[in-house]
Formats: C-alpha cells, sequence, structure tokens
DNA sequence: ATAAAGTGTGCAACCAATTGCGCAAGTGCG
DNA sequence: CGCACTTGCGCAATTGGTTGCACACTTTAT
C-alpha cells in the first residue's frame, strides 16, 4: 500500500519523494538514473517507470548533496584583479562560456591586488569546494592546493600551468613596425609594476630595440603607477612625461586605454596623431578599431587564451597530464595611429 | 579509551575529527562554534579547548553540508546576456565587491538571450541552491521562483524589483541640452529590440521631443539590430541612415559604444563632429571621456545601481520588505562631441 | 528434492554539519 | 538520606544522494 505524498509538503522532489511515489528504494532510483553498470541488473520495465516518474515530478538532484558526497562539485573558482572595460571582462566571458558549456560553473572573487584578499579568497573559494583556479593578472606568493591555470602569470608554481603571450614576438611585431615607418626615437610605457606582463614585456622589448638600434634607456621610458583599465591611468602620466622628454616620435603603450590616454594626452599637448608621434596600443580591445585616430595596436588572441586556459584546468582535473606553460601568439593590426616619421632628425 | 587518529587520513579537518581530537561529540563542537544559546550553557575551559583546537587544526566546516542542513548556500545567481566590455563589467564587478562583502558569492551564467538558455540557466542555477537571482538586461517571461532584482528591467513581476534609471529625465537632459544649443533636426538610434532599455527609453524620448518641439517621427529614426556593446553595431547602422537622411545637426546615440562608432561612421562620411554634428551618447564608460571629441554623454550611476541592486536582494534574503521599482537619476555629462548648431536651416 | 547459480531489490552506512531530546552527573532543599 | 531541580554534554536523527553488501526469489542442474 504506497503511502499518499501531498505534493504540497516541502517544494523540490528528493530522492526519497520519488521512491514513495514509485514504491522502492532511493537507492534503486539513483542506480538507474546515474546508468552506473549496476543499472544493468534491473529490470527494464521498472527503469521505464523510474525515468517517467523522474520526468513527471520534475525531478533534480540537490547539488550540495551531491558535492558533498561525490566530492566533486564542478564548480571553479576564478581570480581577478577587478572586472574592468576590457581585457579582463572579455576573457572572463570566454572562460565562462567554456566551463559552462563543458558543466562548470565558477565563483569569482575580485582582490583588487590587496595582500591580504590574496590570502583569504583563495581560502574561502575552497571551502566552497572549487576544483581548482584560474588566475587572471593574479600573482601568487604561494602555490595553491589545488591545480591552478594563470592567464598572464610568469610565475613557475608547483601545479600551476601558465598561459602567457609571447611578449617578445610582441615587441618585435611593433618595434619593426614602427622601425619600417621610420621612427628611431620611440617612448616605452611600462605597466604598473603589479600588473603581471609588465617585467615580462618590458624585457622583451628591451631586447627587440637593441636589434633594431633604437634606445630603450630611462629616458625614453616612463611608468604607471595607479591601478586600473581606464585612460585615466596613462593620461598624467603621458603629461609629466612630455615635460622632460619632446623629441620622441613614436609611443608604444602598454594596453589600449593607456594608448587612448596618452592619444589624449598628446593631442591636449598640441602633438598631432600619427602625424608628429605614432602610437601603438596593445590587447586590441573592441574599441580600438573606433577610436580617432583608430588604434594600431597588438593583439591578444584573448579568446583563445581563454578557451586555453579552461581546457587546460579541466584537463588537470580529469587526470590528463598539461604543459607548465603554454605560449599564444600575437599579431600586429595596423590602423591609423601609426605612420612614416617626418621628423628630420631621425 | 580515545581512538588515535592518523593526521594523514584524509585532507580538511571535519567535525569529527575535531570531536576525537578533543574527545567531545560533534554536535557540542558544533554549539560552540556556533554560538547558539544553549552554548552558554557549556563551561568556559571547554569552551576555551575548542576554540584552540579549532584554530589549530585549522577547521573550515564543510559549505556544502552546510548548504544541505540549513538551506542556505549564501550563493547569489547573476543572470546576464554576456559579460561585455563597458557597463556590464562594471555592473558585474560593484555587484560581487557588495555581495563579497557581504558574505554571498555569485555564480554568473551568460545566456546571450538565447531563449533556451533563459530557461535552462535559472533552473541549473536554483539546483545549485542559489537563494536569489540578479537580472542584467535579462527580460524575462516567467517569475522565478525565488527573489529576484532585475537592472534595467521594466517587466513587473511577482517577485521581481526593478532598479531603472530615470529615463525621462534622461531624455529631457539630453534633448533640452540639445535644443539649447539649438539644434531642432536631430536624429535617434534606438536600441536593439531585445535590449531591456530601449523601448523605454524610445517612449521617454518621444515624450522630451514633443515637449521641445522636436520631431522625433520614423524619419529621423534608425535602429540598432546586432547584438552587442561594440562600435561595430552602430557603424554600418548609421551609415545606412546616412543614405536616406543627411540633414540632421544632431544624434541621440543609444550607448556610448554605439555614439563611438556613430562619430567613425559619421567622418568616414564626410561630416565633422560636433561642428557638422553633435553626438550624445549614453552611460559614460570609462573611455568616453577620452574619446576625440570626447563624448558629451548621460551618465548612468551605475556603481550605485549595482549596489542597489545587491542591497535589495539580500534585504528581500533577510525578509525585509523592498518596493517593486528603484528609480535612479541619470546627470548629463558635457565635454565635446557637441556644439553650437551652426546650420542656417535650423 | 536439493544445491548451485543467477537475478533483482533494498537496507544501511556514509559524506559533514546541525539540533532536539534526554541521559547523567551535581547541587540544593526538606 | 532522598527527592527534585539544574547544569553539562552527547546521542541520534536529519538533510539528499550514493554505494557496498546482503537478502530474497527464481531458474537451472543434478
Amino acid at each position: 500500500m504506497p503511502r499518499r505524498v501531498g505534493k504540497a509538503a516541502g517544494s523540490a522532489t528528493s530522492l526519497k519523494r520519488l521512491a514513495d511515489h514509485l514504491a522502492l528504494s532511493p537507492g534503486t532510483i539513483s542506480v538507474v538514473l546515474n546508468g552506473v553498470p549496476r543499472a544493468g541488473e534491473i529490470p527494464q520495465k521498472t527503469q521505464d517507470r523510474i525515468f517517467a516518474a523522474a520526468k513527471k515530478l520534475n525531478y533534480r538532484p540537490n547539488h550540495a548533496a551531491r558535492t558533498l558526497k561525490n566530492k566533486r562539485s564542478y564548480t571553479i573558482g576564478i581570480l581577478a584583479p577587478e572586472i574592468s572595460e576590457g581585457y579582463g571582462a572579455l576573457l572572463l566571458n570566454a572562460i565562462g562560456e567554456y566551463l559552462i558549456g563543458h558543466g562548470y560553473f565558477y565563483l569569482v572573487a575580485t582582490h583588487g591586488r590587496r595582500p591580504d584578499l590574496l590570502e583569504e579568497y583563495p581560502r574561502i573559494l575552497m571551502e566552497r569546494s572549487v576544483e581548482g583556479f584560474i588566475l587572471i593578472d593574479t600573482a601568487l606568493k604561494k602555490p595553491l592546493p589545488l591545480p591552478a591555470v594563470a592567464i598572464s602569470g610568469h610565475k613557475r608554481l608547483a601545479g600551476l600551468t601558465n598561459v602567457v603571450l609571447d611578449h617578445d614576438l610582441a615587441a618585435k611585431l611593433a618595434i619593426d613596425h614602427l622601425a619600417e615607418l621610420g621612427h628611431k626615437k620611440i617612448a616605452f610605457m611600462k605597466g604598473q609594476t603589479f600588473s603581471s606582463d609588465s617585467a615580462e614585456r618590458w624585457r622583451s622589448i628591451q631586447q627587440a630595440a637593441i636589434r633594431s638600434g633604437i634606445p630603450a634607456s630611462e629616458d625614453w621610458t616612463f611608468q604607471l603607477t595607479k591601478p586600473g583599465f581606464s585612460p585615466e591611468v596613462s593620461y598624467p602620466m603621458v603629461q609629466q612625461f612630455l615635460k622632460k622628454k619632446k623629441d620622441f616620435t613614436a609611443l608604444f603603450a602598454y594596453n589600449d586605454f593607456s594608448a587612448i590616454g596618452a592619444v589624449r594626452s598628446l593631442r591636449d599637448a598640441g602633438f598631432r596623431v600619427p602625424e608628429d608621434v605614432s602610437v601603438v596600443g596593445f590587447d586590441d580591445v573592441n574599441s580600438a578599431a573606433y577610436q580617432n585616430p583608430s588604434l594600431t595596436t597588438i593583439r591578444q588572441p584573448w579568446k583563445k587564451m581563454a578557451q586555453i586556459a579552461a581546457k587546460t584546468l579541466l584537463d588537470r582535473l580529469n587526470h590528463k597530464r598539461v604543459p607548465a606553460e603554454i605560449l599564444v601568439e600575437p599579431e600586429l593590426i595596423v590602423r591609423e595611429s601609426t605612420g612614416k616619421c617626418k621628423s628630420k632628425s631621425s
């Protein structure tokens, strides 16, 4: 005599409710619905009944219970300094799509580079049983106790795969382009010290510059300090730089937003872009093509990087071997912000 | 005779392990650590021992087990069409910071406006025991069975709070500004039909236009169709519009990125901005101030909207009463892309 | 008829945390 | 000296899903 279970009781359909409804045990139902090998031992007729009832009662397994028992949460932790306009958002979007497409969700924690939060958030995410981490522009001091993939990380740590841009190639593309246009006096904008690409990129730029016989000393250099991805970050720094040096004919910016700020700053100081100064950006954000002038820039294949990062992490979670570093190639996109060098002295 | 538990067994410290270590029952420890009223009945000495051991063994309660038992996950589901450059990313960032600051995390699902995903993702998020939803630019057909707050939603649904911009004021600010500059022939860009602000904004624009004696008929209007937040979305539409109408002296764009695309398109067609055509944007994204010309725009207080949305949802989860609609005020930011109307005919 | 083999099913333990109930001491009062 | 009351604390059930193992029942072989 099957007990009658009121539909009003509780809300979601649990395994037990289904079991009562079918006059079977929760165990049997679990076996059938999960299709484990042993399910073959259960008669087709019973299996059909189970599937039908599950559909009818709209049964959805409780994720927390599953996580607890199976020790798999199908959840990834993402650590980023912030979700900004530009690069970071595009990465996050592509990472998210890949993960959701493969049955995973993600928790994002934005730490703003605060050391205390960089300690705390990975811990909290692990309490929430994330299975691994993806780091965006985030430098860790200690290795994490879980598999991790870093985009634009440069430190080799145990259990960490770095997905990095080929900065040597990027620097070469930009500098060769400017050199071909006749530029010899190039100003370089260094990224903020805390930005994880800054050091690597600067090293590559110096090497490429030497090879092309272009000076890249302190004189030709200034550094961003304010955090963030906004033209505000570079505008005042360019103004300041112009006070000590005016005879450069090209500028290689740290990213597109700082290039936009630089263009503005140069124009406000009376320089035309590209007639007086050529400007090269970095990243190729969506609006780069629609600036005035449109930006010549080094395109980071951010979508590819995001997919590689997500795929690599899932591979590791499924016990595949993955490399410690994966290099991706940038591309030069020539637009209007660079032009022939017209200065006679150069 | 207490069992000896090797520290090698398992990884994280569970309540039971702590209990074995202390030779107490898990229940007692739970009572003390959670500070429920009954904890007062347990002697201070025992409590001190418990706290000390918890710290020493680095005890962290398992979130999945808590969620299962307490039916509270401290997790919010966020539904957005995409995480784009611009507006959406800024909102997400501010929402995330508020939530994390209040002990909540969030799962993001980007649905790309696909109807099947708009059905599926809320369900999956609910399986993952989210306690409520925040919707960004997402139109629902059915009410959700959980508390929800929509940013830029305009449909009244049960259990839903809408955080919306005062579009009447926004339209008035933009049109009054253009009218004061002498513009009478204004072209209007309508948002994509699926964008949740489009209809509301267009209605407000029409009203404001009538009051100012400015025509806002079909003739003066064109509509975006491609999805996304990129200048690409508007560039070809402006080109097309220019084929049928050329005598407007101002353009009110749907957002900053479409304004950027429009400026570009106008210039490519031989119009100077703002000398021949003034352009007003919407949103005031970070780079708007650094365009050339810098964009006059209607600033959405996105940070405030994000915080209000997050706060309102948490209030509802804590059984406070909240309004069905919350209006926030935009602000006119005058920059270089608008100027005096010089056309004689107007 | 009886054992062996084979088939279908469900009990109970487990995961980790929480909580009602009640056991077992200790204290006070008559 | 005994009864009642308080205090301190632990047992066991609960949450929902998964899984090892045992049990029952049927079929086949001897």
